[in-house]
DNA sequence: ATTGACGCCCAAATCGATTGGGATTAGCCT
DNA sequence: AGGCTAATCCCAATCGATTTGGGCGTCAAT
């Protein structure tokens, strides 16, 4: 319709308004102008389903959300659309968006995504240790990204955030406040991320304390830190996530426990949310927008060819601390230089 | 390639084959089944982007998610995005996600997506009083639902929640304790839902009290209860959302101040958290998910041309009585009767 | 035997943009 | 004049599925 049109009303022919428009040096310059002209005059948009269609091309990419009972509205995935969005708009790539719940439902999801050719690339986020998805998309050589790592063995593009060392410093804080064990309260070990806390946390100097293993959530964090506070009585509590802090702070008061002063609890993710717990909350910062952006620089790069193996980085996430934690109740005298509010520490590299 | 290549392998033309697949009744019965069987056989997939080309539909929709600071993670949108996905999914609909931060970059993202012809309607969330996208898509005659009511004279398709309703259910709860003044710290009136939700809160019996305008987060929540709590010393404050809730309840506890005892709250939404903070929140829970779903299946008729004043709904919203309000402190040892814990009270239509 | 009426199948056009391989013309050289 | 190059422009094929408008047998009715 639309290129035919530019043409017949310039009475050229639909190739040379094509090859004007696009730059080719074999039209004369004033007929590019006449083109240009009239294209500006109606408005002129390419038909991209056309576009698509010839060039094989989808120019999108697509991002599966795990959406089911618990998940439905994890904030991090709100993030990295957030994040995602303009810098794909820059590069002229649309963003196709499924959801499946966890399962059976999940793998045909990506099936069809892939196999449909809807798509040019994906991007995957919540990693996996045995990732089938993973293996999945290496197996067809479709082109993707994912936001952490995994264990499959062939190379894969990501961008991850060292949680083990952010971890490990997190303990290491804590060891340092004085507290003897101190307790983990992970995301289930299925997930890359919860080991390289899980693995942060055992690193650090000092004997571990008791581990709880959730799918997390606000009202699995609040049953860990209750049966945590029957059983081992930690005087520390290092949460794998925010949500779950937050259910952990929830049980203390619960409890007649005040965080930060009978117990110590440092979160994970620094939601908006983390400055107005009560008390406010020692929490690890992810850079999550600035990696959603390397994430879409990486696709791009592997939906051009480029190969994964150079397509793997780990960045440092960093501790801010609260009012959370602190130093266990029989020292409290002791230690008078609290961390003040918004304090920011550099987690080291390992 | 795929039509192509089955007629091939069979002997038989293009068309026969797409008609056999369409089950089209001039195919024989023996050639549907040999067709049918080498289609399996091979896992053929209809090219979509031909199909969209050839039949002028795009067989996706769209929807624009506002980002910037502030509400880069505002969780409202992940429950929507995660109740419209599998919607969509069972209509064979791709769902095409944009962002734009609010402001002339918004509506040049609408603009494209409809001059694109990339989606054949368009989800709006967050309607305005006066709102410049739902003019646009009118003038463009552009299939679209919104979540939520506007001032547009012309009739479109949206469905609301009756934030009025309940609102003003929840303003008399707290006069019903015996609150004398209750302030509200609303959302900016820009937004149509707030507008209702102080619509609600001022048809309720007795005199209104404060009123504080912020763009909803954490943060906003904590300075204006701060603000309100130096000036006006409010004992119920209604809040348009749980974030502001949240800051809210902080602003409280920085204060010495215990909520539910000192100073009653309520929040809008119902969010996981709401159920784990000190204390518990009382709040107003809307069926975003069920909603959702609607929107898509309106969305899906006013495509096929369905007349927009049909597809006008609002539902009841229902308020979930925790722990953050009762009494004023004045009358606390009055009323030994609380609240259970989780109780749910259904708002009455207005 | 002619005429319909089916039953079954296919060629070709179509959607809109892109592209390889010419075609045409003018200008220049020998 | 014949030959060549360069500058412009266009034909036709292509991407893959859908759809229009028949074509060609076969069989029964007239």
């Amino acid at each position: 319709m639309s290129l035919a049109r530019i043409a017949r009303t310039l009475g050229l022919s639909v190739t040379t308004v094509s090859r004007a428009l696009a730059g080719y040096d074999d039209v004369a310059a004033g007929t590019r102008a006449r083109v240009e002209a009239e294209a500006q005059r109606i408005d002129y948009r390419p038909n991209l389903t056309a576009r698509r269609l010839r060039s094989g091309r989808a120019e999108a990419v697509g991002m599966i959300l795990p959406v089911g009972p618990g998940q439905f509205d994890d904030p991090f995935f709100m993030r990295m659309l957030s994040a995602i969005g303009p810098a794909l708009d820059a590069a002229g790539l649309d963003l196709l968006v499924t959801t499946a719940r966890p399962g059976a439902d999940e793998m045909r999801a990506y099936r069809r995504m892939v196999e449909s050719r809807k798509v040019d690339g994906i991007l995957l986020a919540r990693t996996r240790c045995h990732d089938e998805r993973i293996a999945y998309l290496i197996d067809q050589q479709f082109p993707f990204v994912a936001h952490g790592r995994s264990l499959e063995p062939r190379p894969f593009a990501f961008v991850d955030i060292d949680g083990e060392a952010a971890c490990r410093a997190a303990t290491e804080r804590l060891f340092g406040f004085g507290h003897t064990s101190i307790a983990l309260i992970n995301a289930l070990p299925m997930y890359m991320f919860a080991r390289h806390r899980e693995a942060g946390w055992r690193a650090a100097l000092g004997t571990p304390g008791a581990l709880r293993e959730v799918e997390p959530s606000e009202e699995t964090g609040f049953q860990a830190m209750q049966d945590l506070l029957a059983r081992e009585a930690p005087t520390a509590v290092l949460c794998a996530t925010d949500r779950i802090a937050v259910g952990a702070l929830h049980a203390l008061t619960h409890a007649g426990l005040r965080a930060g002063r009978d117990v110590s609890v440092i979160g994970y993710d620094d939601l908006p949310l983390a400055t107005y717990t009560d008390p406010p909350l020692t929490t690890i910062a992810q850079p999550i927008e600035r990696a959603a952006r390397r994430l879409v620089e990486m696709l791009l790069a592997r939906i051009d060819g480029a190969n994964p193996a150079t397509l793997q980085e780990v960045w440092p996430a960093r501790l801010i601390a609260r009012q959370s934690d602190g130093p266990p109740p029989a020292m409290k005298t002791e230690n008078t230089t609290r961390e003040t509010h918004h304090e920011t520490t550099h987690c080291p590299a390992p």
